[in-house]
DNA sequence: GAATTACATTGATGGCCGTCAACAATGCGG
DNA sequence: CCGCATTGTTGACGGCCATCAATGTAATTC
């Protein structure tokens, strides 16, 4: 009985195969099922699943941009750094996320692993040449895209207005919805970097997300629980946190 | 002789005239001259030039999505509202700009006029059925909409790393690096918006922008002309300024 | 399982910035 | 040209958060 999923998972990739979309893309691209067999036999022929250890880097800020890629396992960050060594994060990357997009021919940020990552990547001529032959393919990924850039806005308005223990707070509810939106029930939000890199990307020191988790786990709202894992206790108490 | 930048300019409305493609979106969609006649001629029906007066709203988050602008005169912001009436400014528009691009079916924040601007409507339906019909302008689309999400990156560098005073030094950087790029000498940069706009885009107080700007005059860096016109003394000290 | 390393928490201090308040300057309408 | 409204500047104060430092705790290595 316990791997009944995992049969289905199976049947998962046979479907795939008979409609030639590559795995990995289907997440991101809806009506990549409707590409020609050709062009999807060639597709399979130019992914390449890679794998990165945690702290890799995937891509290089200023690197000349030569691949998209499309995250599949583990969690990564788009990371951009000043000339005097500070580093924030712009976004965390996970399960069908797309990296490497670009306006112009170098990366506008890097991409490192926050957890052991593995990651579909495509040469960028290739992608841009299947864009060209299938525009079907087109208004998916113009989603995918402006989709960050509701993410982005979001994340400004939590870097400019909100107080840090604020932004603790809206990241753990952003988070819980995102589980609930996945079918999940979300009581539970598992953290998978270091308070270090939390801080990075809420623009405040690792010991100040300490302290705001603290503050978070005094009023009653949440709970800690093995350092990694934080469990919602009140949720519309944390929303209503989650904007001071 | 003063009058030949003129001439030109009537000039390229006359070669936009033969190809058919509506002025507004030549500087955004490059590849737009290549369009076919009946289209052209079609859109020119459908786009609607309009103007905003100042403060006026262009766009209303959480409204339908059902237009898409491209701004051709003035300024405007990209804005939304924390649930406590806090204001974050997420980005400015000018000519050639676009807005209203929406991953979902409602728009992801507001637009507002800054100053009086004019701007190019044109419905959501058809302009993706354009771009569903002319499949070579869908990586322009996909090239401003990915600068977009680039510049959203610089500005959450901003706003997570950066002192008062080093992102008003950033801001004009970045001012007259747009200025450079068209040609002109940047030396000057004019603050369309109010002070409080500025500290909403930057993420500090009205009072404070005029604080760092204090400052910034202080160390030699620029002089303040009549309110709205920064003049830059020294950029590279500016710069430097811009990193902290 | 001990030692080492990496990561997290807690405390003390100072600086930056938000807020409130008063005032100055500019622009607008009469 | 005057008065009013809007916008900008400056000062004082307090709170939040960065920084430095020390300690605690988990994870990894041997």
């Amino acid at each position: 009985m316990k791997h009944l999923p995992r049969c289905t998972i199976d049947y998962a990739v046979e479907a795939s195969r008979e409609t030639g979309c590559p795995d990995c893309l289907k997440k991101t691209f809806e009506s990549c099922d409707h590409i020609d067999l050709p062009t999807a036999l060639k597709l399979r022929e130019l992914q390449r699943q890679k794998s990165f250890e945690k702290r890799a880097i995937i891509q290089n800020e200023g690197d000349t941009a030569t691949t998209i890629g499309i995250v599949t396992k583990g969690m990564a960050a788009v990371v951009k750094h000043t000339e005097d060594g500070k580093r924030q994060i712009v976004g965390f990357l996970s399960h069908g996320d797309l990296f490497g997009i670009s306006p112009r021919d170098e990366y506008f940020a890097s991409v490192e692993a926050i957890t052991h990552v593995e990651a579909c990547l495509f040469p960028k001529a290739d992608f841009d040449a299947l864009i060209a032959s299938h525009p079907q393919l087109a208004p998916d990924l113009l989603k995918a895209v402006s989709h960050e850039l509701a993410e982005a806005a979001n994340h400004t308005v939590l870097l400019g207005q909100l107080t840090s223990s604020g932004r603790i707070a809206a990241y753990l509810c952003e988070r819980a919805e995102r589980l609930r939106s996945e079918g999940l029930d979300g009581k539970t939000v598992t953290l998978e970097m270091t308070r270090s890199d939390l801080g990075d990307y809420l623009g405040i020191s690792m010991e100040h997300v300490s302290r705001a988790l603290g503050y978070l786990t005094g009023e009653g709202l949440i709970r800690i629980v093995g350092r990694r894992n934080v469990e919602i206790l009140d949720l519309s108490g944390l929303q209503e946190a989650g904007r001071h």
